[in-house]
DNA sequence: TCTTGCACTAGAGTTAAGTCTAGGGTTTAT
DNA sequence: ATAAACCCTAGACTTAACTCTAGTGCAAGA
């Protein structure tokens, strides 16, 4: 079985456009063509479209996928390389996951106040802070009156 | 205590270009300035730059933290529509990480399969079978011999 | 065979979020 | 009173990752 781009295009959520692009980025090397120039894909090529998927949807650069996928074309040789590339990316999303969930808890303590009985009273004093903050420095006050 | 630009900018890591940046897109109206037009910072002003990045480090549009700012000058009238704001917000950040960790896992299983001790011979079969997928639709095999 | 749909390339355009430059005032220490 | 270190604005430029357009060719059904 082999696959036109539209159909890859909607078992990947990845548009027709976009696929192009990636292969223009070199992220498709493997990717076969017929007599007429159209791309033909296999399942094997969808495997590896899975894995690249995998990197982009974590974050990582088309720059370093593509390097990922210049060592897997080169075959079973370059296992360490591709290992330690695999890894360094997986030591950047764990810190930028622990990064997101500390700011989430920021925000966390926002919905709290704003979720509590009395929020109103809790932001009113805020403003009542920063306003006098604002006075006791000589400066404009660019709040609300009340 | 107040803050010039500078000072703020080695607070908050944000670069002063970023300042300014920030400023002009309406995320600062709360910042006042001096008789010479600097910006001059107040504590308040750094409390609520700090939820600005919270809302910029768990990936909100600089819009939408726009729209948060507008809503924080208008006072303790607009809670309400803070708290949905961020309770959006938080649903869209949640299911982030989710995707992020599942795609992770996708990661991790490659790490694993790079980390087997047999790992080259695993490696070779997929070439083969890629290879074979290739051959049985009669096109051309990109990978190397070997 | 004609129409409709899908494919291709090259290259222009878009969007978000900065980043920098030019030209010009201000403040501080010497 | 001048150099060094700040600050300002307007607006041009950058980067990443698409997204789309124009022009053209192939393919399959009525």
């Amino acid at each position: 079985m082999t696959y036109s781009i539209k159909e890859v295009a909607e078992k990947t959520n990845l548009s027709i456009y976009t696929l192009r692009f990636y292969d223009k980025q070199g992220l498709l090397p493997f990717v076969a063509r017929n007599e007429a120039g159209y791309r033909v894909f296999t399942e094997g090529d969808l495997a590896l479209l899975e894995t690249i998927c995998c990197l982009k949807n974590t974050g990582m650069k088309i720059k370093d996928i593509q390097k990922y996928i210049a060592y897997v074309m080169q075959g079973p040789t370059t296992v360490q390389k591709r290992k330690e590339l695999l890894q360094h990316h997986r030591q950047e999303v764990v810190a930028k996951q622990e990064e997101i969930a500390r700011n989430l808890a920021g925000i966390d303590y926002k919905i709290e106040l704003y979720d509590a009985p009395n929020a109103t009273s809790l932001v009113a004093q805020e403003v009542a802070a920063a306003k006098a903050d604002k006075k006791a420095n000589g400066l404009p006050d660019p709040y609300p009156s009340f």
